[in-house]
Order: C-alpha cells, then structure tokens, then sequence
DNA sequence: ATGAAAGCGCTAACAC
DNA sequence: GTGTTAGCGCTTTCAT
C-alpha cells in the first residue's frame, strides 16, 4: 500500500495537518518543520490520494473529449491541442471516443462518468439538438462543431457557410463552373455538413449559376474511402471541373480516384478541401482547403466551459481558405 | 450539488445498503424494493460518486497512453484501439501527451498523475532505460515500444530487426541495389530507429552488398517534413533507387520531395514506410510499408497491465508487410 | 504554528 | 432481505 498523510505525520513527529500544509504549501509552517517533513514524504515515497482530494473538493481536474474518433486526422489534431492547452491551464484530458455510435453518445450525455470529469467538450455525431435539450446530467457541456435548432449549451464553431462560400468563390474565381461537392449527409444528422452545402448553393447562386443535383455527392462517413467512392460515381455521370470537399480526408479519397482514372489536379479537375489537416499539406499536389483555427476553438471551448452558468453561447471560431496545388 | 446515496434512500424509505445493492446489481432485493428504488434513483437523477467509489476500492479504472503526440498518425491509430479494447474491458483511457519533453516525461513516470491510474502505457521518447530504473512510482507500467538496456518493465513491441530485415529483401528482390535508409536518429535515444537500422545492415550484408554511410540519412523527428528535408539531401548527392523510410509519415515526406524533383515513384525510385498508417494507403501511389499489428499490440499491452507482478517480460506482437504500388 | 476531529459519498462487514 | 456503521485519505474548521 502506498504511504497515506498519517504515514509521513507519524514518521516525522507532526500532526497530518501540517503535512497537509506542507503538501498544498501553506505558507504558515516553520520552515525546519517543513525540512523534516518534506524529507519523511520523500522517504515513505508518499503520493497525494487524487480520489480522496476530489471527494474533498468535488473537483476533478479532468474534463472530456468526446468525439467519434481520435484516429482521424481532424480529431487527432484537435485532440492533440486541446489536451496542450488544457495542460496549461491545470486541466487533465481524458478522451471518449463514440465511433459515432448513438447509444455512446448518449450515455455520454447523461452523465455514464459520473462525477469523474468537471466539464465535456463534446463533438456530437449522431444525437440531435432534442436530445441535447433532454440532457438529465449537470456537468458543464459545451459542443464543438456545428448544430441547429436550439440546444440550451454552449457551442463552438466556425462560420461554416461563409467558408463554404468562400471556398466555392475561390473555384468560381479561378474559371471553374462544373463543381461539385462531396460530403453531403443522407440524413439530416450533421450540421456543419448541411451549412457547407448551403454556403456553397448560395455562393452558386450568387453568381447566377443554378444547382445541379447530380453534382452533390452524399457519403455515408467522411473517410477517404466515401470520398474515393463519390469521385468514382460523380465521374460516371460527368466529370465535373472542380469538386469542394467537406473535408480533407474526402479530398484525398478522391483525389485518389482521380490518379486512377489518369485525370490531373488541378488541370481536369480542381480541389478544394475542409480542415487543413497534416495529410493535405503533403499530398501531391498540395491540398487547397479551409482552415479552422484549431488552437483557437480548443481555446475557446475551454474558457467557455470555465464560463458556465451564463446563458449558452453560440461561439464562432476564426477559420481562413488555404490555397495550395490543387486548385 | 447531485443527491447522494442517502438521499435516495429517504426519498425511497429505505437504508442506503438497500440503495447500493441496486445500484450494484446485487441479487438479494425485493422485486418491489428494487422498483421503488430505482424510481426514486430516476426521479432525483442519482449519479454515483466516482470520487468515493474510487476511494473506497482504491482502484480507478482508469489507465493512462502516454505519447509523444497524439496527432501523429502512429499514435492516433494506436490510441483509436487501445480506447476501444479498453472500453470492452472496462477501463477508460486517460490520454497525456508529452511532446517528447524529458521533464514530462519524466514526471509521469514518477507517479504525477498520484493515485489517478490504475496503470501506465507508456511510449517514451525521451527517457532512456537507466530512468526506468530509478522509478519510485508503483503503479503498473508497461512500455510501448522497443527499447533496449535492461529495464525491469514489461514491454510490447513488434520484432524491428526482423520487419526492417525483410523490407529490405522486398527491395532487393525487385532489383533494387542503391538502397538508402531514412529515419536515423542522431541522438541513441530511438531504439525502434536503430534496430531498423541493424536490421537493414545485416540484409544488405546478408546480400553480399556493404552499408554506404551516405545513404543513412538521420531525422530530428519522425514527420513528414523531415522525410521530405532528408530526401532532398539525399537527392543533392547521389540518387538512390530505393529508399526504406523507417516511418510512412517520413515516406510520404520524401515522396513529396520526388515528385517535386520530377522523379518518378516506383520508376525511378522505390519506396518502404513502415507503421501502415491510414494516409499511406491512400497515397499516390499506395505506400508499401510494414505494418505493425496495432490491436495485438494494444490488446497485449492491456494483458500485461492486468497481469503485473510477475516478472517483466519482453513481449513480441505480430507484423507484415504490405506491398502496395511504390515497390 | 500546530493538533484534533468532522465529514466528503460510497461499500461491505456485521447485525437482525 | 434490509438496516447500521466503520472507514477509505484528504482538507479544513475550531481550538490552542
């Protein structure tokens, strides 16, 4: 059994109170009180009870990461931020993943951690605003990623239909007028998917070009394989002149297909994908995409979870359109 | 404050013990006590304290990954398994990331995260062996990856001479004969780095062919620009007609390197990589690589943890390697 | 500046 | 089948 307080009190002639002081560093201790009781707990190899603390204070120090999964790219990086800066601000990280499945989700949002985490930042996949609403548990929740319809917790995101239009913009802008999306979802689960598909509409629109239908690609997931698969069916169709991504990893899934059929990026075909992660910057060619400030939605995820108890928050996060090779 | 136990209890009309037992499932409680209970369990939204559960059972059921970054794709896929084995196994994973720091590292091994754990997968990168030794923590560690010197700790790792031996057949067997190596590390500290290393010189050796030490190329890290920075290098003196890069990240580096000189991957030059990380076998063209079995290696890991107090064993996982379109 | 002791919420040994 | 209670290790109020 490891040394408990009363352990090293004994051991160096003091009440536990006064290692106790030394422990926290309490300044009100004679300072060869405090020599002799530093040396007991470096004797006995004495180590602080974290669960006894938290019982004590009802706080943990930890907070959750919650997403479907820390194996893609986008979540890796995220991950590795938030874990980064909540390091710096006192706070452990302790990650969930979902694999997207509901019933995790769900469990998740009714508190399955008990008391173990004083906050969740939580990037849903598959449970609605409605379920949100019917949350039952009371640690401080704060979402990240897009969401609609109205969810009484904070949340944190980019502007998704402007950076969809921007996106679009930049193809239009550089000749294109044949572009598709991949990235749409079958059901009407994903916000940030819906969004882009509206900036990108819009933008369309604004420059006097209607919609075609065939050129929005549904996926099932957004791995490089579902976007491999939507570039092979929008090439049977008709190929079109560019293709906006809703993410880098559906980019590089297509752009796959592409070398395939011995079609060129950016020449037969542009590229545009969403989350700047590592892959893309490597990728022959370079991958053009948008750029969601990580460091700043883990950043602001956190103060927003520090600032609960105000009314929830709609928080936006900076984001900028990366042009490289592909486009 | 979350209602207690007790609280339960008197809204129900019985004792806490009463509470407890069906909380915990136990098998001696009245039909309609359990009903009653677990009514007022819902009614008042009762959540165990994990804090004094904890305290009680002094165990957590928590375990720690500790790597160097999580946003590396080696690390991210591994964890992705490891949570996800955990979970079946009913653990929970508390992911801490180092950066490679020494002092973090250091740290974690003697014991920072107090009674939190109930053990430790840790990947080092920085601490050597000698400070395994010295360790004063107690909590059941069990090491990541290859290592070298004697250190009395468990440790998971696949056979890295063994893998980098037959790359470099693979590569010998499709004619090439000017095969560079990229991933030497400077400092000794990388055991994986300098066993592929061995593994590459006993085969080459094994063909009749002597190491050129030109064509050893050292990395400062494992990204992919380092493979690219050390591709160029490499292409300044000679070039190779194969390179058997010692991670895919330092691969695809490179190979962004090639095709920014106009040289042609396999034509002109063959690739290797080794961990199979998802971005590999979407490349293009797909990166060969060695592949490393991820979930024997989070699962033998987990059952070494479990098993602790036995003597420290060297524990071997699976790999093999995957000829993809680069060789 | 230090000691004594209550109590955080839970489990389980000991009653009945 | 259910009630009572000690105690897990720590912090902190109250007392000295």
């Amino acid at each position: 059994m490891n040394a408990r307080l009363r352990d090293v009190a004994e051991h160096a002639g003091v009440s536990v109170r006064t290692v106790s002081n030394v422990v926290n560093g309490f300044r009100y201790v004679a300072p060869d009180t405090r020599t002799r009781v530093q040396a007991s707990i470096d004797e006995l190899g004495y180590r602080p009870n974290l669960a006894a603390r938290t019982l004590r204070h009802s706080r943990t120090g930890l907070i959750a990461l919650v997403v479907p999964e820390i194996d893609s790219p986008y979540f890796a990086e995220l991950a590795a931020r938030t874990v980064r800066i909540a390091q710096h601000r006192g706070l452990t990280v302790l990650i969930d993943q979902t694999d997207g499945d509901f019933e995790r989700e769900r469990l998740l949002l009714h508190g399955k951690r008990g008391q173990l985490v004083d906050g969740v930042l939580f990037s849903p996949w598959a449970v609605a605003p409605a379920d949100l609403a019917a949350r039952t548990d009371t640690v401080p929740l704060v979402l990240l990623g897009e969401h609609d319809g109205p969810a009484p917790v904070d949340h944190v995101a980019i502007d998704n239909v402007a950076a969809a239009r921007e996106a679009t913009r930049h193809l239009l802008a550089t000749g294109r007028r044949r572009i598709a999306v991949i990235g749409v979802q079958p059901r009407t689960l994903n916000a940030s998917a819906r969004q882009r598909l509206a900036g990108y509409r819009q933008e369309l629109e604004a420059f006097g070009l209607a919609p075609v239908v065939d050129r929005e690609r549904p996926v099932r997931r957004l791995h490089r394989s579902d976007g491999y698969q939507a570039m092979l069916e929008l090439l049977d169709s008709e190929t079109p002149d560019a293709v906006f991504c809703f993410t880098d990893q559906l980019a590089l899934g297509a752009m796959r297909a592409l070398a395939e059929r011995g079609l060129s990026v950016p020449d037969d075909v542009a590229i545009v994908g969403f989350d700047d992660i590592e892959d893309g910057r490597y990728s022959v060619p370079a991958l053009t995409t948008v750029s969601p400030d990580k460091d700043q939605i883990a950043s602001l995820a956190l103060d927003a979870l520090a600032a609960q108890g105000k009314p929830p928050r709609s928080i936006i996060a900076p984001h900028e359109l990366i042009v490289r090779a592909t486009t």
